[in-house]
Order: structure tokens, then C-alpha cells, then sequence
RNA sequence: GGCGCGGUAGCCAAGUGGUAAGGCAAGGGUCUGCAAAACCCUCAUUCGUCGGUUCGAUUCCGACCCGCGCCUCCA
């Protein structure tokens, strides 16, 4: 048995731990609910991200050839109620006075910008919804031939009471138990207030319309997911992961669509992260108790934050604060110091039972992604290493293992440990160098030119030309 | 009200039917001219409350209390 067939990860359809067989043998495909452009990405979505990263990261490790979707919402995600609330994109376009695509690429730009500073691997396939909307009209239009949509006044609604499984995920499957007064639909063109736009009548002065088989209009929110997630992974399709607060209704919404439409299940395994909060409530934009990824970035090193969301499980809340995130800091700064100190350690004679380390490592990986749990055995590692190296130093091979199993877990999978280009400030070269230089203008200063000579010889020998200059020393590396 | 999740040391946070990972902080120590850094050691007889099942529960079941999420947009 592989490690790739021992995994396990927690199913939000069946409420339980389920074994990951992959539809074909070999290869994943995951679709994650991206991003809706019209802002700044905040911490909340670096968890959400980080972790589908992290477990794109781990299949890939163990050897599967993973298609990851994500898509981008640039349209159709509206406010408020859904028959009379704003485009999201549109209210923004209109505040900031510019068009409607712009604020979309902007935001959509920012967000691979953070994207990539955390480390996080960009997916293979990101599609718009602006982009695909002809996939949505067919998928539209296959609905009301086969009678789960309807047509009312330029506007198509999914017809809840046309499909069975409505409510499988979210556990709602009375709708009309909801509580009244929360949402009530006064006067609605729906038949049903469960029932969801597919897709919306658009006037003349509306910024971003297309013409469909109903008018002129644009496409709910739910539809793009299907569409898009179908199109690049096949009607049925391993895994499809999100926020806990999409959940319902945006994914029960997306089953019944594609199920209604296709006659096939549509998603086998269902994952979803929880939320980052504040003081214990929710961290989103509406509440405006959010940390933008980019202030964040500003104040401590993307690995910090990586580290700080993976010390929780994906499916935990994780309870943002600046002392949180300190701690955290402190303690990857401890890993880090290890990883650097067994680099530059002698070979001795101590030993290490890495493969031991390594078995708990992919055990902890293949239980539902708990990197927490992994992180606390690189903090085990890390006190081994630290007493072997205290006493001289490990013996070889293990020492070159060692290295390599940061390399591959705490660098690789988990991506806790900067690659050195990453961070060109962590070089304690030039500050060495200052310091060797200074020590030997002392020596030239009180005419000690063996010393000073010497120091010039063998930096030389190191590969580092010295000049001496009119103000002062200067160096480089001759390659 | 409906659906769902959670309550573990000062803080963050894993986990298991057989007696609690890891990190931060704190205390002690090694090292050091001093300091800092680094490293090592210690640190929950106890897992919201009360019952039940069990030889045994923090882990399973029930009730209750508290917090959170979704039910309108949100990763």
C-alpha cells in the first residue's frame, strides 16, 4: 500500500471520514470557489487558500497529477437581497468611478499578488465568469427543457421543489420551515422563495449585460461554479472545496443545478475550511473586523502567516489576534533556527530514526490533511536534532536525510520554511563581512599587516576579493 | 425558530474508550567578560455542567449552560 491510497479526509456530504478514491486512478480533480474581485483579500482568505494549497500540495506529494480549478467571480455576485441588491463589482465600479472590468482585474491582480507572496501554487485552470458565460446559458437553457428552471420576465429561477436533493448538504431540506422574518419574499417573480436566480433581466443603463435566449440580462451567482467546474472537470468530479459559509446556499445550489441538469452526481467529496474570526466572531468585509493580507505582509513574513493558519486544522474556526500571530512567529522562528544550525552543523556521530518521523509525518497528512498535528512533529524533529547537534553533530546519511525531510515537508508540503530567495534579508553575509573588515581596519590601523594580510588571503581563498579603497575596504564575490 | 460547528492549561491549539501533541508565555539551567541570541529541562490527576453506557470516558449517548457559523452577500 501507497501512501496515496491511505487517504482519508472528511466528506461535508456524508458528515464523516471517508477513504479518497479518485474517480480515475492516479489523477485528482479539485474545484475551489474563488475569490470575488471587488476588494482586497483579507486573512480569512489566506486560510481558506493556504489550506487548499497545502492539500493540493499533499496529493501531489504522494503522487497524484492534480487539476486544480479556481474560479473567479467577476460578475453576477449581488448584495443584499437577490432581487434588488448590486452587483458587488458594479458598486465598487461606481464608487471608484471606473469601469466595471477594471475593478475586477484590479482586485483580481491583487489577489494573485497575495497569492504568491504566501507561496501559495497558482491553480492550473482559473476561469471568469465573464468569460464563460455561454457555458452558462447552455447549462440555462438545459434546465428549462428538461423543467427544473422557469422563465419569468426576462429572468430565469431554479425550481427547488423540481429537485430532490435539495438540502442533502446543508441539512435544509423543509424550506418552508425557515424562519419568516428573516428573509421574507414580499412580492417576488419567484414561485417559491427557495427558488434561485439563474439568471437576471439587466435594464439598458446596467454596466455589464449579455444578450441570452430571456434578453439582455447576467447570470446568478450559484451558475458560474457549475458551469465552469463541469466544463474543465467532467460532469461528475472528485473534490470541490470552499468556505463553511458557502456551504448554503451557494454549493447546495451548485448540486442542484448540475444534478438536475446532467442526471449524474456531481461532486464525490465535498471539503469545507472554517473561518478565521475576531474576538471570536466572524472576520469578514461586511463586518469590517478584517486584516487585509497585504497589511499583514507588511509586518511579518508570509511563512509566519502560513505557519500561524496551519497550527489550526482547515476545518477549525482559528482565532485571529496580533498576540496569536506573534506566538507564532516566535515558534517558527525556532523551527527555522534549527533547519539553519543543522546546515551548518558538523558531521558526528549522533543518530535519528527519521523514518519514523517521516511515517508519522504522512499519517498525520493522510487523516484528513491535519497539519497541525505535522507541525507539532517537526517541533519533536527539531528537539532531536537540536540534542544530537548539542552533542557534536549527526552522522551521515542522517544528517543529509534531515536536511532533505525539511526540504521536503516543512518547505515543501507545508511551505513553512522561506526559500532562500524569498527573503535576500536573511543573508547574514554582509553583516559578516562588515564585521570582518572592521577587525581587520583595527589591524591596519595599528600597522598589524600579517593579520590584515591574512584576512585578505584566505576571504581570497573563500572566493571574496577584497580592495582596498580611499574610503575603505570594499568586497565582492568573484565567481 | 430551523440547520450545523465548537467549548481542552495564562494565551493559541491537536487528539484518543485505558488515564492529555505542539507552540507562545512563565520558572529553572547550560553557554557568555556583560548582555542578547541559541539550546536543554519543568509546566493540565485534567479536557463547559449534570446524568447514562462501560472494567474504564475528556473521547460514546442524553439533557442543560455558553460561544460561533449559516438561514441576505462573504473564504
Amino acid at each position: 500500500m501507497t501512501i496515496a491510497d491511505d487517504i482519508y479526509l472528511y466528506n461535508s456530504l456524508s458528515r464523516q471520514k471517508e477513504k479518497f478514491v479518485p474517480l480515475r486512478e492516479g489523477f485528482v480533480g479539485i474545484y475551489v470557489c474563488g475569490p470575488t474581485v471587488y476588494g482586497h483579500s483579507h486573512v480569512g482568505h489566506a486560510k481558506s487558500y493556504v489550506s487548499f494549497d497545502v492539500i493540493v500540495k499533499w496529493f501531489r506529494f504522494v503522487g497524484y497529477k492534480v487539476r486544480y480549478v479556481q474560479n473567479i467571480t467577476d460578475v453576477g455576485h449581488l448584495l443584499g437581497d437577490d432581487g434588488e441588491g448590486e452587483d458587488r463589482i458594479l458598486k465598487t465600479a461606481r464608487l471608484e468611478q471606473i469601469e466595471p472590468m477594471e475593478v475586477a482585474q484590479s482586485y483580481a491582480r491583487s489577489y494573485y499578488e497575495d497569492m504568491d507572496a504566501l507561496g501559495v501554487d497558482r491553480p492550473n485552470i482559473a476561469p471568469t465568469a465573464t468569460g464563460h458565460i455561454p457555458e452558462q446559458i447552455e447549462l440555462i437553457k438545459a434546465l428549462i427543457a428538461k423543467g427544473h428552471a422557469y422563465e419569468v420576465n426576462g429572468s430565469v429561477y431554479f425550481d427547488v421543489s423540481s429537485f430532490e436533493g435539495y438540502g442533502k448538504l446543508s441539512g435544509r431540506r423543509n424550506v418552508d420551515e425557515m424562519e419568516p422574518g428573516t428573509r421574507v419574499q414580499v412580492r417576488s417573480e419567484k414561485r417559491h422563495p427557495s427558488d434561485f436566480a439563474l439568471w437576471k433581466k439587466a435594464d439598458p443603463n446596467h454596466l455589464m449585460r449579455w444578450n441570452s435566449p430571456w434578453g439582455w440580462g447576467f447570470p446568478g451567482w450559484h451558475i458560474e461554479c457549475s458551469a465552469m467546474s463541469m466544463k474543465y472537470l467532467g460532469e461528475t468530479f472528485d473534490i470541490h472545496g470552499g468556505g463553511m459559509d458557502n456551504q448554503f446556499p451557494h454549493h447546495e445550489c451548485e448540486i442542484a443545478q448540475s444534478e438536475a441538469a446532467t442526471g449524474k452526481p456531481f461532486v464525490r467529496y465535498w471539503l469545507h475550511n472554517n473561518l478565521v474570526t475576531v474576538n471570536g466572531q466572524k472576520m469578514s468585509k461586511s463586518l469590517g473586523n478584517f486584516t487585509t493580507i497585504k497589511d499583514l505582509l507588511k509586518k511579518y513574513a508570509p511563512t509566519v502567516l502560513r505557519f500561524f493558519i496551519l497550527q489550526s486544522h482547515y476545518r477549525s474556526t482559528l482565532d485571529f489576534s496580533d498576540g496569536a500571530i506573534a506566538a507564532a512567529k516566535a515558534g517558527l522562528e525556532k523551527l527555522v533556527e534549527t533547519y539553519r544550525r543543522l546546515r551548518e552543523s558538523p558531521v558526528g556521530t549522533g543518530a535519528i530514526d527519521l523514518d519514523a518521523y517521516k511515517a508519522k509525518f504522512h499519517a498525520a497528512m493522510n487523516d484528513d490533511f491535519n497539519a497541525p498535528q505535522a507541525i507539532a512533529l517537526l517541533f519533536e524533529l527539531s528537539r532531536d536534532i537540536n540534542v544530537a547537534i548539542d552533542k557534536g553533530g549527526l552522522r551521515e546519511p542522517e544528517k543529509s536525510n534531515a536536511l532533505a525531510f525539511y526540504d521536503a515537508y516543512a518547505k515543501g508540503v507545508l511551505g513553512i520554511i522561506p526559500k532562500e530567495s524569498l527573503q535576500p534579508s536573511s543573508n547574514p553575509l554582509p553583516k559578516v563581512m562588515e564585521l570582518v573588515l572592521d577587525i581587520r581596519q583595527e589591524a591596519r590601523a595599528r600597522k598589524d599587516f600579517a593579520t590584515s594580510d591574512r584576512i585578505r588571503d584566505r576571504l581570497k581563498e573563500a572566493g571574496i576579493e577584497v580592495k582596498d579603497g580611499k574610503d575603505g575596504a570594499t568586497w565582492r564575490i568573484v565567481g
